[in-house]
DNA sequence: TTATATCATCGTAATATTGCAATATTACGA
DNA sequence: TCGTAATATTGCAATATTACGATGATATAA
């Protein structure tokens, strides 16, 4: 049903499945890559840089802003978006608990 | 337009992409922990053991399968299916290697 | 004030995903 | 060969996602 039945499963799958639900666009593993490679903050330059209308950009930053990956602060017209390292290893530590947990017992 | 631009994307990009959608269901994550957790290689069970239609379990193993994550045997008419470790370590190194090149320098 | 630049949001079209029932398909045992 | 168990595939219906143009809000510059 195009509808994700996430109430019959644990907290801990579902908080996994979000998470990597951020990764799982090119568009937002470029806009984070960028957004890392810059030696200041970045807002929309990221739609000359990726092909994409600033709508879509924006609605991106949102998706992943919305895990908390992200920190923004207004400079004047300029929002700075920058990454928020903390959360950013966070998640990557969760995910490799997953990894390293996930390890095959059989054939 | 519910289309992904992949085409504006380098190959690393894409695939890391791809990699995390596999992972972005929590019927995959569970698919995959509960492969893992069993002594022996299961089959069915999966449709009891998380409680979603047959119909639906098989094509979440096919998603899985897709990018070379599982290894399947036929053992008369039960499949056996049990994680690709090794292919399994790659993807985990491939999305390790995104987040630690990953670092903010800015705010 | 007016114009411009930046970014968010809304509405909408196109496409993808999820889930299931129904129906194959395949392999085994009787 | 027939029946049955296990899995895959097909064909929907419901919902989600992606993308963009248009519009709105806000801040600076002229």
């Amino acid at each position: 049903m195009g509808v994700t039945k996430r109430f019959i499963f644990p907290d801990n799958i579902n908080d996994i499945a979000n998470f990597a639900k951020v990764f799982a666009h090119p568009a937002r593993i470029a806009i984070l890559k960028y957004i890392s490679e810059q030696e200041g903050c970045i807002c929309n330059d990221l739609v000359d840089e990726i092909g994409l209308s600033q709508a879509t950009i924006s609605q991106h930053l949102t998706v992943i802003g919305n895990t908390g990956l992200l920190k923004g602060t207004f400079e004047g017209k300029k929002k700075c978006y920058c990454l928020n390292v903390e959360r950013f290893k966070e998640v990557q530590l969760l995910l490799n608990s997953f990894f390293n947990k996930t390890t095959s017992n059989c054939c």
